[in-house]
DNA sequence: TCGTTTGTTGATTGACCAGTCAATTAAAAT
DNA sequence: ATTTTAATTGACTGGTCAATCAACAAACGA
């Protein structure tokens, strides 16, 4: 069976059966054993790819991370005003693919594993700068107070984020976007 | 040694150990013998007052969440307008009873807990619950769409509160409540 | 005084899990 | 054809931890 170049796809099926597995089981303490058999290969082999679990988690919140980078640079790419900006980080944020159970259960767990691991803390402050960057940016020519405004929207944003998970009667996400864009609104001339 | 009446003291104690073991720990997955020693008995008292670790986790939430709900009681009674009112809410919100390394640490662990354990999950949606029925009574005499409000009010706060974990940088009490009372003061008339 | 209740723990058990390793297979390279 | 390299796993290990239990000590009640 050993086809030559497995390691790409091996990388790529882990890293996925654990952002999907996270999700299923909403908690941090999923097993190798459980990621592994989920991408179909042995606890063993995970570990040859990736040499210990939090490597391998590491590795699942850097892909959520580019994903989500990804997204929104493409929707900024098409807007031209800021307003239109706002929007676009917006509809990133909430987009169906970062506004996913399985992702949103990870973020929060992601949020947890900050507060212990170095390397999460780190990687969750690339993506906070990277927010309130954006946001901030697209805010200056549209209100006096820019900084204190981007920093309200982010933290409405990951509020609403962990409030999807609250079962039944959550916001989804056209209540999500819907939300931000008002407060947008009301600040903004 | 064995005093009797013993039972309330090291439940109380057990209790208080556990959420600031969590707090310290940054993390859910303390064990019994940690909390058990913060606490100055063994683990096995742990079990015998306890029953099992999820019991004494879900204690520990139901605590903060009746010290969260007396705080904000006692700010309400003394509020006498609706403005007042929302004040009051946003205060005991981030009032240094509430707004503790250790309690905002556990808060983002019992979301987590939450995703699994139905009885933590009830006691989330009860303190939701609370939470957006007192904003929405404040609101409704100050705007045209308290619900509305009073869901994003609730939302900015919780993502203040995970934003006050992730390191130095982050928003203390008094930034938190004047991001809130702005956000407040521009849907307000 | 003596049995009963209450408080308490050390020792143990049973399960689980991250990580290691030696062994196996098949493709690639020489 | 033979050596090397990549892919893969089953079996194992060392450690951890929740939960149990039997036993002991002190207060209390009769």
């Amino acid at each position: 069976m050993p086809r030559t170049g497995m390691m790409a796809i091996r990388k790529d099926a882990l890293v996925n059966a654990t952002i999907s597995e996270i999700g299923r089981a909403g908690t941090l303490d999923v097993t190798m054993g459980q990621i592994a058999k989920s991408a179909g290969v042995s606890s063993a082999l995970a570990h040859h790819y990736f040499g210990s679990k939090d490597d391998l988690l590491l590795a699942a919140m850097r892909r959520v991370l580019t994903q989500f980078g990804a997204e929104t640079q493409v929707l900024l790419g098409k807007a031209d005003t800021p307003r239109a900006r706002l929007s676009a980080i917006v509809a990133a944020s909430f987009g169906p693919q970062n506004f996913r159970d399985e992702v949103v259960s990870a973020w929060l767990n992601f949020y947890v594993m900050a507060q212990t691991q170095p390397q999460a803390a780190r990687l969750l402050r690339v993506y906070q700068g990277r927010l309130k960057s954006n946001l901030t940016h697209a805010l200056r020519p549209l209100c006096p107070d820019p900084t204190q405004v981007a920093a309200t929207a982010a933290a409405l944003i990951d509020g609403l984020y962990i409030h999807a998970l609250s079962g039944p009667g959550a916001p989804d996400a056209d209540a999500a976007i819907a939300t931000v864009e008002a407060y947008l609104d009301g600040v903004t001339q």
